[in-house]
DNA sequence: TCCAGTTTGTTCCCGCGTTCACAAACTCCT
DNA sequence: AGGAGTTTGTGAACGCGGGAACAAACTGGA
């Protein structure tokens, strides 16, 4: 284990002061003692301090997927140009990221691709596996449940929780899925920190409170709903149906355009 | 054909918009890499009228869902307090969101629920629907194609593509699963400018050439994979193991800052 | 050793987005 | 009617992130 984590169980679940997660709560670093973590190994003198910009650490996964790839191709060094188009950015915009990290590169060569992954990888916290329990097995519970880049990429299911009592069983992969009366228990158990709501819209704030109230500080919300959380409590949600409606918010700009626009765009055809 | 769309397939397809290439990938488009429409209309000379930024339209969405919301609990009119602390979000924030869609709210009373719902639901646009195409049914596709969340939102799915000669034929939901040969044909025939890539990462950027090359000019990717699209084709990715990521770096710090740190972060747990 | 070529790490600048604070406008009560 | 209370809409300040440009550092050849 070595998780850190302590138990900040037995806290009112309530719900938070704040809607929202903290994610971006500024927290004036303050932090004076002098270097954290001291005379890390022998790498750098000078830890610049645990600071990534938010923007920066949303896409640190990015990269860290394009070097896999690299890897697998048995590429061995890669510029910041070539990681920067495997990975859709500016290469100005990555150097920048890195720089966040440290100075793992080298000048007039470029970066080392396993030993960037490594490092990346070590700074998001995926060198180990995360346990992490899916609450609500319907059709996307099933899809998560499934698959593959959950485990492969620094996680490990530990549960799959559900209310309905005719689901209460069923092999989904390798795992059995159980009654969500489980839930406090599993997530102790497993020093889960990291939970998944899959859930309908109405059960979702009520699987979030018992979730954080069981010690979960991070939960990946599928439920088109706001969940109230305390401080301290990250929340990251996915919408399908929001995404779509932004995509289609510019389609209809375009067709708006279309007809008699300023229409002195390009048009870029590829084969 | 019940949409705006004019015939953009046969003569002239994508029009490069101005505001933006691909919404999450700003520069992604790879291919061509076309100048980035120099200058174009974007700088509206003044009426600020069609000019929302992106986050912005990344909000109203949220907005929509919770006036959708209170409509349904009866509620006729709402402050920008309450419809805010609906959405997760501070009020200043959604009265200047608000304000870029025009003046629809009333001062000393706040805004008409039904009508601030119908004014942005019709800016973003989906007082109609739009035809989805969907390409790849594997579990996750599964889980899209009997998603409430789209056919009531806005959208309505007229087909399910895979390739998987073992799955054509099989009902999912009240359709039956095409080949992806069908794919052009099914774009031009309903006219789809949307689409869903939910296809192993391999086959995603074939499935999005075609898609495009059909006429399709916005498409959602659940592929892991950076897709490389022409200038006026939008993408916004969601990835789930991304997601995950980034709050295990969020708990990663947590555990860090728990045991030893000077930690300011303050756990808070609220009474 | 020196020089040319290459690529990283960093600095500076600019634009977007968020937030505060306040004037404008509306309702209600006296 | 008028004033007090309420709430919207918006101008301005501010901080963050993106992008270009450049110095620093490394390689390789003469």
């Amino acid at each position: 284990m070595t998780s850190a984590r302590s138990n900040r169980n037995g806290s009112a679940p309530a719900e938070g002061a704040v809607g929202g997660a903290s994610r971006t709560a500024p927290e004036s670093a303050a932090r004076t003692t002098a270097a954290p973590t001291p005379a890390a190994a022998a790498a750098s003198t000078r830890t610049p301090e645990r600071g990534i910009p938010e923007a920066t650490v949303a896409r640190l996964p990015i990269y860290l997927r394009a070097l896999i790839t690299l890897a697998e191709r048995g590429i061995a060094t890669c510029s910041s140009e070539e990681l920067a188009t495997a990975a859709g950015v500016n290469s100005a915009k990555l150097r920048k990221d890195l720089s966040y990290l440290g100075s793992y590169g080298t000048r007039g060569v470029g970066y080392d691709v396993e030993y960037l992954r490594y490092q990346i990888a070590r700074e998001i916290g995926v060198t180990q596996d995360w346990p992490v329990v899916i609450v609500g097995i319907g059709n996307l519970g099933h899809a998560l449940a499934n698959y593959s880049g959950f485990t492969s990429r620094g996680f490990r299911i530990v549960a799959l929780l559900d209310s309905d009592p005719a689901r209460l069983g069923e092999l989904v992969g390798e795992m059995r899925i159980r009654s969500t009366t489980e839930l406090e228990a599993v997530v102790v158990e497993h020093d889960v920190a990291i939970g998944v709501i899959a859930t309908p819209a109405p059960a979702a704030q009520e699987v979030c409170d018992r979730l954080v109230a069981a010690g979960v500080t991070s939960i990946l919300n599928f439920a088109p709903t706001v969940l109230s959380v305390p401080a301290g409590v990250d929340v990251r949600k996915v919408d399908l149906s929001i995404e779509l409606q932004i995509l289609a918010y510019h389609e209809q700009r375009k067709a708006m355009n279309g007809p008699e626009g300023p229409a002195l765009t390009r048009v870029v055809e590829t084969a």
